[in-house]
DNA sequence: ACCTGAACACCGTTCAAGT
DNA sequence: ACCTGAACACCGTTCAAGT
């Protein structure tokens, strides 16, 4: 973890700020969500000064673009073991993912946040979009399987895995922010899942 | 609009200063967007010092949380409207409820944003969880002369109308948040939401 | 090269004081 | 009752200075 240190005594605080600012960041936003992160906070999680962090990260947004994308690649990662676990990579495995997804987002509301966070151009930091697009295409993948199993043509890929992942993404925000009152939540969620992936299914036997 | 003024000469700044925070709110969520939003620049906008919204409003958070209801409620007009100018109110008027959706989020996202940010707590501010509801039971009124048109039974109507919401709100969230990024997303978005329409009335139709 | 200390501008909130 | 002025704590960012 702890890089090589330099050898004069303790010369400095760390062998790597960077990470260790970007964990202790994880941890803050885990504790107290994208609203209360606050740099100074970070600086003090991290035994360095305020003016620590600039010297690794342009600014704090640039550090929540960090946070995002390293939520994005556990996201990636999820997603891959779910579907390898899965016997089934067509249709059972499309419900797989979908319901990995939305738990991934109601087991950590906060991450998936800054995740998805408005604030966070994506133009800006193209990395952040690249690792949410490799996490996606697991689900493009899936999709890709579906229609080759039900020998549908395969020209509309993408615009048939956005329409699966943004139902997921519809139903997790709404649960996550509080929209979802009128049924219990912790119970429906997957029925719920399980709705818009049958939906969809029916979608692709209807389609050319 | 300006309620009757005390007659001491011009005594203090405003007849109804709570209405002049809260326009001049929204006008600089529109501008800069939730995240550019200050109560500082509020104050300046409207001409009263710092400290004069805190006999109005709670605190930020409540200001923010008034900015949402209104855009709520502008929600529901929109919604409503859209759905008396359809002939048909039910499946037809779905598809244009559904529209104007998502037209609503791409002509002012910073507004949309501010309405379903995750910060403002439901539990905390129920005159806004009521005014998102009164939104919804547009949506909720539709499906259920779906279902009804359709001799369904209309027991599912909720979780239903969920459905189809949450997919709306999917595809405007990522459509505002910036990740539709492989697809001419102005031209294609109605193309989008008719699908989801369409695999959505599917199902209604192949549901008891 | 990497970090500190001090400084600056700005914000949210409070409170005594004014009318 | 409604607003101001001043104050406080806190934050993001910069920059000269240290090692």
């Amino acid at each position: 973890m702890v890089k090589p240190e330099t050898r004069t005594g303790k010369s400095y605080h760390h062998g790597d700020l960077k990470e260790a600012l970007l964990r202790a960041s994880l941890e803050l936003v885990d504790e107290k969500g994208p609203h209360g992160f606050t740099l100074a906070e970070v600086c003090r999680k991290a035994g360095v000064s305020v003016a620590a962090p600039y010297r690794h990260y342009r600014d704090k947004e640039a550090l929540l673009a960090a946070i995002a994308t390293a939520g994005f690649e556990l996201y990636h990662d999820q997603l891959a073991r779910a579907l390898e676990q899965s016997e089934d990579k067509t249709f059972k495995g499309l419900t797989t993912l979908a319901r990995t997804y939305v738990r991934f987002a109601i087991a950590n509301p906060p991450r998936y946040r800054v995740m998805f966070s408005s604030d966070l151009s994506k133009a800006k930091f193209p990395e952040l979009y690249a690792t949410a697009r490799r996490a996606f295409d697991v689900v493009f993948c899936t999709v890709e399987n579906c229609l080759i199993a039900s020998n549908k043509s395969t020209e509309n890929t993408y615009v048939l895995s956005l329409l699966i992942w943004s139902h997921c993404h519809g139903i997790a925000t709404l649960c996550v922010d509080g929209f979802l009152r009128e049924i219990a939540v912790e119970e429906q969620v997957d029925h719920l899942i399980d709705l818009a992936v049958e939906s969809f299914t029916n979608k692709i036997h209807g389609s050319p």
